[in-house]
RNA sequence: GCCGACGUAGCUCAGCUGGUAGAGCACAUCUCUCGUAAAGAUGGGGUCCCCGGUUCGAGUCCGGGCGUCGGCUCCA
């Protein structure tokens, strides 16, 4: 028979070939080196067959993902091997590679407690294994077979996933794989031999629900990593060190930008600085929003339950509000802010004439976030969302939708974000008629094509008001985050009887599109301190210039420096402590100031500043009036270079 | 909310099997007046997260709570 190669060769092999006959057929070598097969696009053993006329590819170290998802997956067979030995009486459920490495959930014996100390004996006995070069050994066996042989073994998790396989998918036979003492039942594939797997590491461990449902057994998680070369391992524990060097709850501490208090869980205290960049970007959304007609509002946090009976949050979301009782009337801290939106609409009558009506909100709202998903500014309970609700004709819709993107795509071109477009659809539990749905999605549809845009499809996975599409950003390492998202809302609009009158003189329901950019201002910033490390633009830089006089009688001058920049518009602090100007450079990189501006007898003679750009050294003296014009100018233009 | 770990000075952390708490940085005072990444000396500073228990005695052991961290679930 013949299979065709990648470089769209044919290759003519025996009948019943498997992938390493392939391989050996193009070279020893290539047999040697293969990991696994690809057969018309589907991952396999390197022992498994192909068949006549299909595409087929060796897979090898230098083959990436597969390569990588392969001995990941293997190492989390070695991983079970060294547990279910060291751990005896111990239950494996599943194991699977995921996107940095794999993980195997494990159901220890009472008693048990894992934790990271004990990574090293188990990491140990996994290198045994892999140093003898254990073959992994496929085999299929009838269900009751398997059924039979997992029961006995008392592992009840891979006999649920047997019962369920056979119900779901009516299978006869499963596959089981063997490497050394461990058997585990496997779709595969795996790689030939242990071996393969050059570098691992056990990363973690942590709770997880069986079957990912929170009503079920918590099991512990092993997660870890595998490489295919020990600089491979290496690299990724830098880019993960790398990480934690950006991580905002540490640079937000060291730059003194916010805190945290244990009396308020979940929300930011913005200190001086922290505030700094707060309003910055708070201009960058009020001039946006101005730009871009929107007429800026400002509503309570606080409302009758009524509000919230009315607008359906009470029985969906009653449980992560706050309520609290005024003189016998139940008040709730507004969780969205729509709901108040539609009373500013509805105080008025509406012409046709006056939509779209487009309301932008810096609203403060307060969701009871459960304790355990709190993390620092990316999950808040005080979250203040860069808000806004555009009430519109269903004609509008594809227009003031594709406004929405473009205001999106502009503010993420400020930062250097490239964003990503989902477009969610219908779910299961929904309002509205099915003709409405249809109409909603074909006008998101139709915004996105307008422009050419790509996007990925989710169906199922709207709001229950509307369909929605929602903006994801990659940041500077690779990082991907959702922000923003722009959700059409037919039923809003119903439960508050908004209504404007239309050329006809008749009666219309108007539709609402909920948008915010951003996501939260809280979230935002700390995406942004991540994505710069802390070393902001200088637009953003909470102080811009710090003035280091050189020795105490060159405060004046440093005072008389700061006084005239602060008069061109930067924001300027001048270090007048008696410490050396070694260390006030030093703690000035630290805390990362764009610019350091050194004074000392020749600099006041000549009315200069000698000019230090963070990161970049020492760029020689200005006149105060030139340094002035560079650093005004590089601040006035937000978009990156 | 669930699983696990953790909570000691402003920060980073040490404190063995229970015996009245320590370092570096930061802070204060004094000296030094300094030219591109840390001058020197002296000093102050603790409800060892909170509540309860065991004990002659608890930072240390036990129980409960709160918070933080890593995950899971959730994010309408």
């Amino acid at each position: 028979m013949t299979v065709l190669l990648p470089d769209e060769s044919r290759l003519d092999v025996p009948d019943g070939a498997t992938g390493r006959d392939v391989a050996r057929a193009i070279g020893e070598g290539l047999a040697r080196a293969a990991l696994g097969i690809r057969v018309d696009g589907e991952l396999r053993d390197l022992d498994a067959p192909v068949e006549n006329g299909a595409k087929v590819e060796i897979v090898t170290a230098k083959s990436g993902d597969d390569a990588l998802w392969l001995i990941r997956h293997d190492c989390a067979h070695v991983l079970a091997t060294a547990v279910t030995e060291l751990y005896p009486g111990v239950k494996v459920s599943i194991g699977p590679p995921v996107a940095d490495g794999f993980y195997y959930d494990f159901d220890f014996p009472e008693g048990v407690k894992l934790s990271d100390a004990d990574f090293e004996r188990i990491e140990q006995r996994m290198r045994e294994h892999i140093k003898v070069d254990e073959p992994f050994e496929r085999s299929e066996l009838p269900v009751a077979e398997a059924l039979e042989r997992f029961r006995a073994e008392g592992q009840d998790y891979k006999v649920e996933l047997i019962e369920d396989l056979v119900r779901d998918q009516r299978v006869k036979t499963v596959s089981l794989y063997r490497n050394g003492p461990f058997t585990d039942l496997c779709r595969g594939p795996h790689a030939p031999t242990t071996g393969r797997i050059k570098a691992f590491k056990l990363t973690s461990v942590a709770g997880a629900y069986w079957r990912g449902d929170a009503s079920r057994q918590m099991l512990t998680r092993v997660y870890g990593t595998a490489f295919l070369s020990k600089d491979d391992l290496a690299a990724h524990l830098e880019r993960l060190e790398e990480a934690r060097r950006r991580d905002h709850r540490k640079l937000g501490r060291e730059l003194d930008l916010f805190m945290f208090s244990e009396l308020s869980p979940g929300a930011p205290f913005w200190k001086p600085k922290g505030q700094q960049l707060w309003n910055e970007l708070t201009d960058l959304w009020r001039a946006e929003n101005a730009d871009r007609g929107y007429s800026e509002v400002h509503t309570p946090i606080l409302y009758d339950a009524d509000l919230w009976k009315r607008s359906g949050h009470w029985h969906v979301y009653r449980e992560n509000m706050y309520f609290t009782e005024v003189e016998g009337r139940t008040m709730g801290l507004k969780p969205m802010n729509c709901p108040a939106h539609t009373q500013i609409y509805s105080s008025e009558r509406r012409s046709y004439r006056d939509l779209p009506i487009r309301y932008s909100e810096a609203g403060l709202v307060h969701r009871h976030e459960p304790s355990g998903t709190l993390h620092g500014l990316l999950r808040v309970r005080h979250i203040t969302q860069d808000d806004a609700h555009i009430f519109c004709t269903e004609d509008q819709v594809p227009e003031e939708v594709q406004r929405c993107l473009d205001f999106g795509f502009a503010i993420y071109d400020v930062f250097g974000f490239e964003p990503r477009l989902e477009l969610s659809t219908r779910p299961e539990k929904s309002v509205g008629s099915e003709e409405m749905w249809d109409r909603a999605e074909a006008a998101l549809e139709r915004a996105l094509s307008d422009r050419g845009l790509d996007y990925e499809l989710n169906p199922g996975d709207g709001a229950f008001y509307g369909p929605k599409i929602d903006l994801h950003m990659t940041d500077s390492i690779g990082r991907s985050w959702q922000l923003g998202t722009v959700q059409l809302d037919y039923y809003m609009p119903e439960q508050f009887e908004l209504t404007y009158t239309g050329a006809d003189n008749a009666e219309h329901r108007p539709v609402m599109i909920h948008r915010a950019l951003m996501g939260s201002f809280e979230r935002f910033i700390g995406i942004l301190i991540e994505h710069y490390a802390g070393e902001f633009p200088l637009w953003l830089a909470p102080v811009q210039a710090l003035v280091l006089p050189i020795a105490d009688r060159h405060v004046d001058y440093a005072d008389r420096v700061a006084g005239e920049l602060r008069a061109a518009g930067l924001r300027v602090e001048v270090d007048d402590r008696a410490e050396s100007v070694g260390r006030k450079i030093r703690e000035g990189e630290l805390a990362k100031a764009p610019y350091m501006l050194v004074v000392g007898d020749q600099e006041a003679e000549d009315g200069t500043v000698s000019v230090r750009r963070h990161r970049g050294g020492d760029l020689g003296a200005l006149p105060i009036a030139d340094f002035a014009d560079r650093a005004t100018t590089e601040a006035s233009s937000r978009r990156q270079a």
